[in-house]
DNA sequence: TCGATATATGAAGGATCGTTCAAGCGTTGT
DNA sequence: ACAACGCTTGAACGATCCTTCATATATCGA
């Protein structure tokens, strides 16, 4: 992936070492990264502010909620089951889908929050 | 992209409607999956941490500090820039970037929370 | 048992993303 | 003026992602 000692010329070297050993590991970051990377996508997005909003809902009203297909739907939950964002209880055929915990919620707040504060003009400095 | 009104059945439409009428609107949604989908990289992340860690750092330090090229480095800069992640300071030919704000600082405990949180075994239920 | 329903899944298509290579610009030092 | 330097950018390639279609499983009602 990356190489571990590269040809970049080093400025501040004792600060490069210094923070290169104060971040997370190898592992984190991947997790992280995946956990940011469910929350990138509009349908995703939609569902978990529905389920934010609705508490318990079955797929087809959260498909219905958020403007997706049955399919898309069904994959996207699958995704955040994975990763245990969202938990499901199984009732006869239906499925009943609420967040797992209350980060997400948080998560969204801040975003929110953090949207609104850099909200209009985008581009460079 | 996905249509308004599509083809699924609803069990409880009352709820639907008023999700629905809950939900953020698109923009909104748009700019919010695209924050989240900046912090969704490992490169990106890991500047990000480094950022937090080192507060105000120079590109070559950032590249390797985090491990990646000068190139890569640039580009990851310039799409953290373009949402207003970062922000930069030119000092001759160098390059001085920051945080912009503290959001990212609290994205990053409360993800790391999460991860920490549901560590180890994922999968289905 | 048979069909309809609610959800889940695999595969295929196109779109998007990240990385790299090559070249570009502006600055500094000689 | 020239070369070295720090950083930026564009293009190209491969990998990944999202959507859709078709099919599968399991449950309910007749």
């Amino acid at each position: 992936m990356e190489p571990d000692a590269c040809s970049v010329p080093v400025v501040d070297a004792e600060r490069v070492s210094s923070v290169r050993r104060a971040l997370p590991g190898e592992e984190t970051v991947q997790d992280l990264a995946q956990v940011f990377g469910l929350l990138a996508d509009p349908g995703r997005l939609r569902m978990m502010a529905a389920l934010l909003e609705g508490g318990e809902m079955c797929v087809c009203d959260l498909a219905a909620a958020t403007g997706q297909s049955m399919s898309g739907a069904s994959h996207a939950l699958r995704l955040l089951r994975m990763r245990r964002v969202v938990k499901v209880r199984r009732s006869g055929r239906m499925a009943y889908y609420q967040l797992a915990d209350s980060h997400v919620r948080m998560l969204f707040d801040l975003a929110i929050t953090h949207a609104r504060h850099t909200e209009g003009e985008l581009g460079d400095g």
